[in-house]
DNA sequence: ATTGAGACCTGTCGGC
DNA sequence: TGCCGACAGGTCTCAA
């Protein structure tokens, strides 16, 4: 998409959890996508047009490019789910596909993405320099919520999900179930739990990001999402994996080695 | 203001 | 085999 020009939009449902902006196909068609970038878990494509296309894939999206030839042949024929298609000026094709629909397609006027409620609030991205246990500790300042329920948070951190929290925090040796107040640092003082649990939260991304980039390893994926009875997996320990249920939200973790 | 519960959808899986 | 309920990787809204 990046560099190419929207030749045609076709939009095939009224909207997805919310309904598509207003002349959503004709404020994209004839842009170029500028640039193409993430923030969290958005996409965004930055437009000629000073706009920005803002993109979710909720739960269940996925986003499917076919070159050019696999487009021209298909025609305007849409698999089930196929709720939208950009035609880009290679003639690549690139369609959403959401079939829960808890995905986002926003279009955002030029300068107004930092007041998107969404995403011009959002913490640090993870992977970013500026990201550590400091940053960490002052996001977790005043929380009465469970660190586990911090990190969902989008405000604290920017792009983890359900699993990757459950994972973070066991790599860190913290319990889920600890009050996230408890890894801030009281005005500048360094909390060891706090560095602790921003490089696990770096390393599991990292490690994610990786794997997916090879999918013969995808095999044993989690330590503990979804290991319920499981032996833990942390070195010497002789614990066991357990489910528990947090602000609606199922985690995963060992109450022997994480405290 | 912060927090948790419920809603939004469809697909899949386990139990009967 | 088929039906049914429970559950799923996210975010928004609402009410306490």
């Amino acid at each position: 998409m990046e560099g190419a020009r929207f030749t045609r939009v076709i939009v095939r449902r009224a909207g997805l959890r919310r309904p598509f902006p207003a002349d959503f196909a004709a404020r994209l068609e004839r842009r170029t996508v500028r640039a193409l970038r993430r923030r969290g878990k958005f996409l965004l494509a930055e437009l000629s047009s000073g706009e920005t296309l803002v993109m979710h894939l909720g739960m269940s999206g996925s986003m499917r490019i076919e070159p050019s030839a696999a487009a021209k042949g298909r025609g305007d024929a849409a698999g089930r789910h196929d709720h939208v298609e950009f035609r880009m000026s290679s003639g690549a094709s690139v369609t959403f596909n959401d079939p829960r629909r808890f995905g986002v397609m926003d279009l955002v006027p030029p300068g107004l993405l930092a007041r998107h409620p969404a995403i011009g609030a959002m913490g640090p991205e993870p992977l970013e320099p500026g990201f550590d246990g400091a940053a960490l500790a002052r996001a977790c300042v005043g929380k009465r919520t469970s660190l586990k329920a911090a990190l969902l948070d989008q405000h604290v951190v920017a792009g983890l999900g359900n699993i990757y929290a459950s994972e973070a925090l066991h790599r860190a040796g913290l319990s889920p179930r600890r009050l996230a107040s408890t890894v801030a640092a009281p005005s500048g003082a360094s909390r060891p739990a706090a560095h602790r649990l921003a490089a696990a939260i770096r390393q599991v991304l990292r490690e994610a990001i990786a794997r997916k980039a090879r999918p013969a390893y995808r095999m044993s994926r989690f330590r503990v999402y979804d290991h319920e009875g499981d032996r833990c997996r942390t070195p010497r320990c002789q614990g066991t994996i357990r489910r528990v249920v947090q602000a609606g939200r199922s985690t995963f973790y060992c109450p022997d080695c994480q405290k």
